[in-house]
DNA sequence: GCGCGAATTCTAAAGAATTAGAATGTGGTG
DNA sequence: CACCACATTCTAATTCTTTAGAATTCGCGC
């Protein structure tokens, strides 16, 4: 009865996803490298981490020159959306327009911010 | 070296947070009643989960009239915000427009949010 | 007062997540 | 060839999270 394992990325996992997706298929040490600036990490924490997401699929391998090249599997649309659905399910009911709505009234955007958003608005009625 | 203990509430501590937001000040009975709504759960379960939630300072308890009665702590912004914060910095290096502009473009508002958006940024340009 | 039902506390099992040391492998360099 | 750096695998400690049984308490109705 513990917690079932996610198909979402977790926080650490998430990390390394994001290394994956600025810099491409990497191998460890670069990986970690990428961590390091971040904050203080093991190699072998990386590798084990690595492994575990080998298991859920979240990333891929492929044999390099020195050990293993590391790929992300799931794209950066992907990840998020899941992530964002759960939050949403979780705390706004489901409901974009409250988590929008959130972000604007908790004051989270400036004017450049608004400005874009409003733009992107305006190209999504293409068919109106 | 596990993983810190988050001030963060996670998924089924929110499940019991938004009871307590929807119904206000409730007791054990009546919390367990909201989720098996949803899904079986024991009410030990329940009691189990409110006891770490008080030791996380996401809920109090005042002497009722059987038992306790449990107050969510935190109120929905507040709660929200960290959430929110966290998947901010995680998955959109903390721009609150990525997070937006992702919603946009995925698809994920219809006619009616647009139009509530624009009404909330016009609205939010007070001293522009 | 006794017992029923609800609430609470105590206990704890078990997988998930996070961290990393120890041991081992491996390719390149002097 | 010996050695070094780096990668990998094995092992495991530690805490969190989720789940709930067992035992206890406590108010209420009869």
């Amino acid at each position: 009865m513990p917690r079932p394992r996610s198909d979402q990325p977790t926080e650490g996992e998430l990390e390394i996803l994001r290394v994956l997706w600025q810099t491409g298929p990497s191998e460890l040490g670069t990986i970690r490298a990428a961590i390091l600036e971040q904050r203080p990490v093991a190699t072998t924490t990386v590798a084990t981490m690595l492994k575990v997401m080998l298991e859920k699929g979240l990333v891929r391998r492929k044999r390099g020159d020195k050990g293993w090249v590391w790929t992300s599997r799931v794209t950066r649309k992907v990840a998020t959306r899941g992530l964002v659905g759960r939050l949403l399910d979780g705390a706004f009911d489901g409901s974009a327009r409250g988590l929008i709505s959130h972000l604007i009234e908790d004051g989270r955007l400036d004017d450049a911010d608004r400005e874009e958003i409003l733009r992107l608005l305006g190209e999504e009625e293409p068919e109106a």
